[in-house]
DNA sequence: CACAATTTCAATAATGTTATTGATAATCGT
DNA sequence: ACGATTATCAATAACATTATTGAAATTGTG
């Protein structure tokens, strides 16, 4: 019978966090399965019932991390508001995510890189579906003419993306700088830039 | 009698490239000293007539790929020019590090990380003051009316150099964007916004 | 409680990696 | 061409890491 429990679903979510936690702050390869096992409080070996490889345990993570991107952002495009909405609440669920999972995102970022091709596909596609969401918001904000007809929507989409997970390099150094404010920060200098 | 013949300095460019090239492929960890030694067609062991660690080449290679970021930066700040000129410079620079460099540069960027903090020291003095420089350049530009009060000058910074960094994500991609070209997008977006 | 399923352990095989060393080859200046 | 300097090699010690296995402990359920 398979259990399924709470109590095992748990398990296995402490167990991916921990994941996460050794793996971004060692990157993967830095990362030895000996570490996850100790913030877990077993044996390295033991951790051979929650996973296959490591390479599984990366791949689970990367998966979580994009997830958290890519949840939201379709509604955000369904949604009939101003463009300037849309890009406020895309920047907010992106910052959101890094700032509920950031592990699980600075990993996605940084270390899938490291999955071998054939784990990489999934991943692969769902964040290039991400950028291309955004690049569909900012072309449609064009035709509009809420954004300058001159602006490239497939270099703004990144040149936001990138503003955006950039935050994950100093996000936490200062609490001053809470998700909201950098948010609003980030939404109007993409929109109306720093000139006065 | 020390040589230091040119050839001498020549290898050892070579070597460092070797590592950086290394390094920016597979990550500080993922790569090991073979498949530096292999890039340079020499074995192995034959490396540690050139460093006297891994930790040592990773240090030498994070160091070229810093300094290529503050070398020009100095000189911008000094210079008389608008702040439309200054910025549109210094991400000039920052993006000509990128495309000369690209591999000192990510290996910067991504793996200081993996240093540990004893070899970290000049690295972050140096990094720590780029960052300054441009918030001054800023901080300067609001003083003279160039760019709007409400601009936090310190987060205007940061979302200038993680805009600038990101640019290694996808740099190289597609031949069509020349670094001539983003960096005109980046400036007029990070001047002006997208907005109409 | 007793049984079955779940979770962890101990021990270890197989492999890979860094760094050292003394010998050897290649190169340079005279 | 010769001796000295520079560069590379072969071999290996020491160590770390992943993954496997069968046993043991723990937990949940009737």
């Amino acid at each position: 019978m398979k259990r399924e429990s709470g109590k095992a679903k748990r398990r296995q979510h402490e167990f991916l966090d921990a994941a996460a936690a050794v793996f971004a702050a060692k990157g993967y390869h830095g990362a030895t399965t000996g570490d996850i096992a100790a913030r877990l409080g077993i044996k390295q070996g033991s951790l051979y019932y929650y996973f296959r490889s490591k390479e599984e345990a990366l791949e689970q993570v990367c998966l979580v991390g994009v997830k958290g991107f890519v949840q939201t952002i379709e509604d955000i495009t369904a949604s009939d508001v101003s463009l300037r909405e849309k890009i406020a609440r895309t920047v907010a669920a992106h910052l959101g995510a890094l700032a509920t999972r950031k592990d699980y995102v600075v990993v996605f970022l940084d270390q899938r890189q490291h999955l071998p091709p054939d784990r990489r596909g999934e991943i692969l596609a769902q964040s290039r579906r991400y950028v291309q969401v955004i690049e569909d918001i900012l072309k449609s904000g064009r035709d509009s003419g809420e954004i300058k007809s001159s602006t490239d929507p497939r270099l703004a989409a990144l040149n936001l993306v990138g503003l955006c997970n950039s935050v994950a390099d100093w996000y936490g150094h200062d609490p001053k700088l809470t998700i909201e404010l950098i948010g609003k920060n980030i939404t109007n200098m993409f929109i109306e830039g720093v000139g006065a």
